[in-house]
DNA sequence: GGCAGTTCCTTTGAGCTTAAAATATTCTGG
DNA sequence: CCAGAATATTTTAAGCTCAAAGGAACTGCC
């Protein structure tokens, strides 16, 4: 029963930390590029297929809902970063991709966000950052890993 | 250099695993109880607190804006889980306290929601989780602690 | 060929979230 | 006392989020 207690007050304190940092990167991406962290996770999922994905496959890459998708993907083509295309064969699907002011766009905020995380997160060593980095790659390694792309 | 990519690492791991588990509470808040994260948070808050919280504390607290905290309230009003009262004295401010009903709901919420984190955590010895909390704690603590109640 | 079931995407309705504006009340300095 | 500043809360507008429903297109089976 003291187990479970421990393991709440770790949750309570992961999720003191990961809001907190979140809540910042948040303001930063607005203050500082006129987005949000929605729009940014969108691009870089993009960003790392740089042959674009069907909607259906960005949202199960971001692990949310398809119309979700959807609103965040229109506003991000009304500012240009990001493109839908017609797939070839089939009409229902569409193919979401990066514009060249997109990946300009993305190079500037990821730039950005990696060195925010590094000032936010300074105050775990970097050594103890790699053995937890470590520890938590295999609790989060994907149980029904259905997302082989 | 190598710092701050093996800080980006972790946080991304954090995130992944934060996600995952409060996608998870969200899930089972709804279909075993039929309530939602937020208002499960606002309950918690009001439960640590005997006599009430005035909404801008209570918002404080939960570091949510004010407004937020007025629709969460309204509907847990309508349920009959909280009640606002008014403060002897001030008629700007309104007390906000759980509800006989409120109190006797949010215990069994609290119990199952111990045991969810339990089993979601399982993986994480208890031994590690005592000293990941540890680390964690002067991480957590506030910097800017504006809000010493 | 045709129709039944599936897949892909968008729409809809409800709730959460914020910043900023609006209301109402209280406090303060003159 | 009273005008202006400060405080407490709500309202508003815009965006994120999901589940569920809807429309269009595809696939498979007869």
């Amino acid at each position: 029963m003291s187990d479970a207690k421990d393991r709440l007050r770790l949750w309570l304190r992961l999720l003191k930390l990961t809001r907190r940092t979140e809540a910042e990167l948040r303001d930063r991406l607005r203050s500082d590029f006129a987005t949000t962290l929605p729009r940014f996770d969108v691009m870089a999922a993009l960003s790392q297929h740089e042959d674009g994905l069907k909607m259906s496959h960005l949202s199960a890459v971001l692990r949310v809902s398809n119309g979700n998708v959807t609103g965040i993907v229109d506003r991000l083509v009304d500012e240009g970063f990001v493109e839908r295309r017609p797939v070839a064969g089939d009409r229902r699907a569409m193919i979401v991709r990066l514009t060249k002011s997109g990946r300009d766009e993305f190079a500037r905020q990821a730039a950005a966000h990696e060195g925010w995380i590094d000032a936010l997160l300074q105050d775990i060593p970097a050594e103890e950052a790699r053995q937890l980095s470590a520890r938590l790659a295999h609790l989060t390694q994907d149980k029904e890993s259905a997302d082989a792309v």
